[in-house]
DNA sequence: AATAATACCTCAGGTTTTGATGTATCAATT
DNA sequence: AATTGATACATCAAAACCTGAGGTATTATT
């Protein structure tokens, strides 16, 4: 049955991670200078301790749109026979990602002055 | 020309609050006990400072998206002569509410994790 | 030889939101 | 008396994003 059960399903289950994936993205990008769709993947997982697991589905459509925008350039290298599509920040995407930085800092705030009980993650 | 510019086009313009309305309202009507539409949008826009905007347009299909799902009951109310839908949560509701509760509480956990410059915001 | 991991991809269908528009009542102003 | 602005509900096409499924192919491990 070939590869029929390759991922156990990341299941985040919550509609809140939507709007988050090219901010993620984006900043790490902004940490590892370039990166490959797998390796931001498997960077992901690591360090959210598997807690968190991006679908290629969602991935590899979002990088080619942060390209289409011109916030990515993409650099295709071989590694032995296979392709790597190595994505890096360009200047308008590095601006970019210190807006989106902000945008989720408000979007804290805000969440923390309507549920007020605190989300308290100093 | 009536009433074209009714509002100031609420602009939160961040796809990060996709997924969250729903939570909102839930946790306001945990804290109120009852509310109705009009009164979410005045106080989310209140208890934000006039930052957050909710547009009507997501909203009210979002109250009866949640009341077909059985985690809110409504009761309409005539007030002087215009109607008012007054919302409030079911058990199932409240349990809903501790749940997306949790599941925010782990997504800004995550985003942290992944932006770690921290987000602090204790 | 088969499986798992690496590495890219597309696409139908789902959910949610945006932005525009519609209707009507009530209060305040002109 | 008439208009505006606030209150209060609503719908809907299009946009945006994601899920879950599927596809192809190479390399490493069992």
């Amino acid at each position: 049955m070939y590869q029929l059960l390759r991922y156990i399903c990341g299941m985040n289950n919550s509609q809140l991670y939507k709007g988050s994936l090219s901010l993620i993205i984006l900043k790490l990008l902004e940490e590892n200078k370039r990166m490959y769709g797998y390796e931001i993947t498997q960077k992901v997982k690591e360090q959210t301790n598997g807690e968190l697991v991006i679908n290629e589905g969602a991935l590899y459509p979002a990088l080619h749109k942060l390209e289409a925008e011109g916030l990515l350039t993409v650099t295709i290298e071989q590694v032995g026979n296979r392709p790597r599509k190595y994505y890096a920040l360009t200047e308008k995407g590095e601006a970019e990602t210190t807006n989106r930085l902000e945008e989720l800092t408000d979007f804290v705030k805000h969440m923390q002055l309507l549920l007020n009980p605190k989300l308290s993650l100093g």
